[in-house]
DNA sequence: AGCCAATGTAATCACTGTTCACATTTAATA
DNA sequence: TATTAAATGTGAACAGTGATTACATTGGCT
């Protein structure tokens, strides 16, 4: 043991390590060989676990997207507790992990340096757009992929847009968070009649 | 004349050589060696034109949204004059040119790739937003741009969003171009009593 | 104990952005 | 017009990148 020759879980030591340098210096300072380093490991040591730098940083954004999805998840159950707006609650949880772990949310929209046809990456995808719908739609379980209604597209879009444009500092740069978090409320609260009063 | 030596032009070659590479090979493969050998020329040359590789892609970026809001802008007179809703054509335009080119709509949102504080890319992305607004607010000019109401940030958000997910492949990646623009067009519709009906 | 698969290493490759000293051309000035 | 200064392009280098290869070390299985 303390063989400081075998690491023990570099694959997963590596996925923290691409967090901590992308949290720390931007996701263009994540280097194959910054993370080996970090590890404390030689720089070809890290494709015995990724074939890839994209199929690391894929393992990445596929995590990422999984802890949004908890987050959203979260956010859910407690509106339905509280009974307040699950939508609302989840939209505000989406913007607000956008806000908090920018590093996260880039990656996992970077589609070209990901293998976006990965399994477990489209899955994931997959299970956060379910997670936003559930927020105002019924039809939770076994959704069919392909069928979008525009109420659907337009939560999905919307969510999404806003924590880009946030995330990229296009909109509102200089408010703080709770101020962004303020007109993503407002936001969310206008588009009520668009997706529930429809008749 | 016929020197071939000096180029003429070449800072502007640059930029189409960045959009033809960009087209046939995405992204990624956009790199300034690559573009100087497309151009004739020596790599170094390029640094006469720009200080980067970052400020090559700014320029091409700002490009890409100049030709972005002249398409929005037409769409927003060929609307009034033919009086249909102007949001909805404006909407309309941005996921179309998102649609038809991939690689300028890409090129203009990578913010890690872009100087976002360089003076002529700012001034493009607010004139975008300009834009967008102008196709249901009517407040068009002498905007502070410090001023987002929610339902420009709701505008804003669902259609840049849209455009995101359908270029990522996030979102009806299956759909052939028209399907998507049927589809752009069902979510702006439900979205007027969200911008227009408020009381 | 001994072997084999898993895991890590070092050297090396082609390619990238970038810089620097130098070459060539254009434009301005005398 | 002749000379010079500024603008523009070149070629050779540099360090850093992802990736591959042959080799070293280890741990688990029989």
């Amino acid at each position: 043991m303390k063989s400081s020759y075998h690491h023990g879980d570099l694959a997963e030591s590596l996925l923290t390590a691409v967090d901590e340098i992308a949290t720390k210096f931007g996701l263009e300072a994540v280097t194959l060989r910054a993370c080996a380093k970090l590890v404390g490991v030689s720089p070809s040591a890290a494709f015995r676990h990724y074939a890839d730098k994209k199929s690391l940083l894929t393992a990445f954004a596929t995590r990422a997207l999984q802890q949004l999805a908890g987050a959203m998840e979260k956010a859910r159950i407690a509106a339905t507790e509280a009974s307040t707006n699950p939508f609302h609650a989840v939209g505000l949880a989406y913007v607000e992990f956008a806000l908090d772990k920018p590093a996260f949310f880039r990656a996992m929209w970077r589609e070209e340096s990901l293998y976006t046809n990965d399994e477990q990456y489209i899955a994931a995808a997959n299970q956060l757009r379910a997670h936003l719908e559930s927020g105002f739609a019924n039809t939770l379980d076994d959704k069919d992929p392909d069928s979008l209604s525009a109420e659907e597209l337009l939560a999905w879009s919307a969510v999404h847009g806003m924590a880009k444009l946030f995330v990229e500092g296009t909109v509102a740069k200089q408010d703080s968070k709770s101020q962004k978090l303020a007109r993503a409320s407002a936001m969310l609260s206008i588009m009520d009649p668009a997706l529930f009063d429809r008749r």
